[in-house]
RNA sequence: GCGCCAGUAGCUCAGUCGGAUAGAGCGUCGGUCUACGAAACCGAAGGUCACAGGUUCGAAUCCUGUCUGGCGCACCA
């Protein structure tokens, strides 16, 4: 049973009142953390929301609300205290009875705390990452791959119905120089003065790919690969996509991301799809002849110009096979398709809604998060990184480097939608500058606590009094409900990671002036609640990130 | 030239369905371990929210314009 932040019943039942004092307009209550935790637990601007509907002065609407609420029965014994401030603001200071009740809820709530909030729920297709088979991933997919199941763990948390896919770009001009590529290490291997052609891929991984290949085949192509026939070079191609794909798979793994499925470009040409999609545009009258080439009319669809689907000699573009693609997707019966793209291809976005909007599907259906690059710093300075010069970083180095957890975390600290810079010796650092290990730490400190089995009775009533580092504490496991529906609604797991900051803050600040055990049984009874319902939701938060939560460190 | 993203503290960045004195981490300075883990806590300094107009009782947030940076504007993928 999906479980609501306990201030829901305080906001709606302040909502009922708050409409009542206005004529019956509508009200929504916002309750949110006051400028200065001296105002008290919470602060709402209903009144001056209501101001201009009621044609009231904002502090008299909030002078009449606290009035209602003082009067009211059950919300009398909840609120402590309230009063009106500044221009009508309403300071609410909520009774002890509360928090212990709330911190209940949420230990009760357990793992279904701010759970399956999505409506309407939703099937979504995620495709993500997506990169060439051609080379290993490097830092820029890294990003993707945290950020596209990060969002993909959200949406799931969230109650969707989600497939993770990734779209393999097997074919093409890029897969024959790539196979030339391994051919050519290949036939080096063999002691031959093989040159790995001048365009081609000339990194240093590409020999271990041909060690991998001549682990498999043995010495079979020995002969013919100087200089290597046609079908030499479809197999050294189709292999070391195998083999790239093999190796891509094992490191997206290490990097906690799995897919459900992975979808060749080749079936599409191989299965007459891409030509089918050709002519289903044709016949749609969104396709036409011109210059000798077929061009797709995207600019009916927002384009800013008409896009070639098959050039004058004949071969397809990368497009027509996308085309053929996303029909595919957009018919499987997914409410909702998220292409999770890098910055460098936003300008595909309108391509994408046309092929959506011509297949006859609403265009909206179709999300493009695009995902900002993302640059390394180390020493202060920034590391160069260069795909010619063989100085990219890859996911595997980067994993080597600073370890998973680190990784994850800082590839989704930040809003997507910003470039930014990781500091390498931040994220490597295992000490006090470190907020993953900072967001852990608090985790492996209640872990401590509780494996001491402090005990607390059960019907141990509420404390007397509150520090205000359990307030604190206790307001900020309500907002977790928020902050994933945020997330959801938003595709954002950097607000996670944020959330997780402040949630371990608030821990780390209670737990220096707060001890639990030996205290009065009603205050161990609160304080274990307050650190099981923290431990769950630190969590759970972690994991929505792909981050472990250690019980030691 | 056109489009997308950005410009907020020394650095890296949150905050942008308009709300009180604009936040965090790191860095800097100063304190705190004979009690559940000091990978921690407490305090201090640090800002013309790129700039200029506009809307509003109220703007980092909305509108217009300008400047700066990244990325993209293929019969490449």
């Amino acid at each position: 049973m999906p479980a609501d932040s306990p201030l829901t019943p305080l906001t709606t039942a302040i909502a009922r009142e708050a409409s009542a004092v206005a004529g019956g307009a509508d009200a929504v209550a916002h309750l949110e953390a006051p400028r200065d935790a001296g105002f008290g637990d919470l602060a709402t601007n209903v009144a001056m929301t209501l101001a201009k509907a009621a044609k009231r002065n904002p502090r008299e609407i909030a002078d009449e609300l606290v009035a209602r609420i003082q009067a009211d029965g059950d919300l009398g014994a909840l609120v402590q205290s309230a009063e009106v401030a500044g221009p009508g603001f309403i300071n609410l200071t909520l009774s002890p009875k509360w928090f212990a009740d709330s911190a209940k809820a949420i230990v009760a709530a357990g793992t279904d705390y701010g759970r399956a909030q999505a409506d309407p729920v939703e099937r979504i297709l995620i495709e993500f990452v997506s990169a060439n088979p051609t080379g290993p991933p490097h830092v820029g997919h890294a990003r993707q791959a945290a950020y596209g199941d990060g969002v993909a763990r959200i949406l799931e948390y969230a109650g969707h119905n989600v497939t993770r896919e990734y779209y393999v770009n097997d074919w093409g001009r890029q897969m024959q120089l790539f196979g030339a590529s391994v051919a050519a290490r290949y036939g080096q291997l063999f002691g031959l003065d093989t040159q790995v052609p001048e365009d081609g891929y000339q990194g240093d991984y590409v020999i271990g790919i041909a060690e991998l290949m001549r682990d498999q085949v043995g010495d079979t192509y020995a002969g013919r690969v100087n200089p290597p026939d046609d079908e030499v070079l479809a197999e050294f191609a189709t292999r070391g996509r195998d083999l790239m794909l093999g190796t891509m798979t094992a490191e997206l793994e290490r990097f906690r991301v799995r897919f459900d499925a992975f979808f060749s470009e080749t079936t599409l040409h191989e299965g007459g799809i891409v030509e089918r999609g050709l002519e289903a545009l044709i016949a749609s009258g969104d396709a036409y002849e011109s210059e000798g080439a077929l061009w797709f009319r995207t600019t009916t669809y927002g384009d800013e110009k008409d896009r070639v689907l098959r050039r004058s000699d004949g071969s397809t573009t990368y497009l027509a096979a996308d085309v053929a693609y996303h029909l595919d997707k957009a018919g499987r019966g997914d409410d909702r398709l998220l292409d999770v793209l890098g910055a460098d291809h936003h300008g595909y976005i309108a391509r994408l809604r046309a092929v959506i909007a011509a297949g006859g599907f609403d265009p909206d259906m179709l999300e493009v998060p695009i995902v900002q690059l993302v640059s390394l710093t180390e020493g202060g300075e920034a590391k160069r990184m260069s795909k010619r010069a063989g100085t990219l970083v890859t996911l595997g180095e980067l994993i080597d480097d600073i370890g998973v957890d680190a990784a994850r975390f800082f590839l989704v600290q930040r809003s997507h939608e910003t470039a930014f810079d990781l500091d390498l010796d931040v994220a490597r650092s295992q000490s006090n500058e470190n907020p993953v290990y900072y967001v852990q730490y608090a985790h492996a400190r209640i872990a401590g606590i509780l494996a001491q089995n402090p005990e607390a009775p059960a019907d141990a009533g509420a404390p007397a009094e509150l520090d205000p580092s359990e307030r604190a504490l206790l307001l900020t496991l309500c907002a977790w409900p928020d902050v994933v529906r945020e997330a959801e609604r938003r595709r954002s797991p950097h607000r996670v990671a944020a959330y997780l900051q402040d949630l371990a803050r608030d821990f780390h600040g209670f737990y220096h002036r707060c001890r639990v055990v030996g205290e009065a049984p009603e205050v161990v009874a609160f304080r274990l609640d307050l650190l099981r319902a923290t431990r769950t939701v630190i969590a759970m938060g972690l994991d929505l990130i792909g981050v472990e939560a250690p019980d030691r460190m």
